[in-house]
DNA sequence: TATTGTCAACGAATTTCTTCGTACCACTGC
DNA sequence: GCAGTGGTACGAAGAAATTCGTTGACAATA
């Protein structure tokens, strides 16, 4: 089928598309093996996901070798903001503002990454001039 | 049932979520009225809805009147905050520069925004102290 | 009192996710 | 050439979401 739509993974789709984009191209048995360690897993049922994620176009894979090796269709950066776009409309109304203030309570946020998040704002608004 | 785990919602149900949290305590007909204006469902599709989220324990329902009053269980916050949270774990390991950087890029950023954001950072930090 | 309109309740149909069991295929080593 | 081993394909089953039609209660009104 092939379809050419901008898929949205689901919650198990994401797991795996976490590995490849952790691992890069893998066999269906590495990332089985990958995701055990976070979670218990039938083979077949990572299987299937990923032969499913085939068909919606979320992966590729090649088939020279037995084991074909998968790999995501789209960089992890552009899969990350399709996510997080999709929450910042469907929750915050697209204010970014909005969505920071609920990112940060309900967590410590180290000095660190309060500094990083400093800098973030100045290159972007460097970069955006 | 009035099932006590914390519930999350669904993509229809925080639709009606909004709207609850946008018009305050309302009936069946004034969401499915408000929801109209976005999208066309049909009123016992709402009424379906709000009764599942009801079981589920994401509102509640005065009886009194003959057209129930329903209202959200927790406040727009909490909601929020878990739904955003789930994201930041689920897609960027807890990282919340991660989340910052991909929710900038993608969208134009209005230099307003990234002010309020600068302003969210101070304020954090001195009320972290 | 008969009619009409508003509402909740129920249940059914459909779709999508998630999970596997089972079957089947190709290669390797005896 | 036959048995394992390690792989894919297929299909099915159950749960959850989504959608709505139908029914029956109640109330206002003509």
């Amino acid at each position: 089928m092939a379809t050419e739509a901008p898929q949205k993974p689901t919650a198990s789709e994401l797991q795996i598309l976490r590995v490849l984009w952790a691992r890069g191209p893998s066999t269906v048995r590495e990332v089985h093996e990958a995701l055990s360690e976070e979670k218990s897993l039938g083979y077949t049922t990572v299987l299937k996901l990923m032969q499913i994620m085939t068909a919606k176009g979320l992966v590729r894979r090649n088939e020279d070798q037995r084991a074909h090796v998968y790999e995501a269709c789209k960089p992890a950066t552009e899969t990350k903001r399709q996510l997080v776009g999709d929450v910042l409309q469907r929750v915050f109304e697209g204010s970014a503002s909005e969505l920071m203030i609920h990112a940060l309570e309900g967590r410590r946020t180290s000095k660190k990454e309060l500094e990083e998040l400093r800098r973030l704002l100045d290159e972007y608004e460097r970069r955006m001039r």
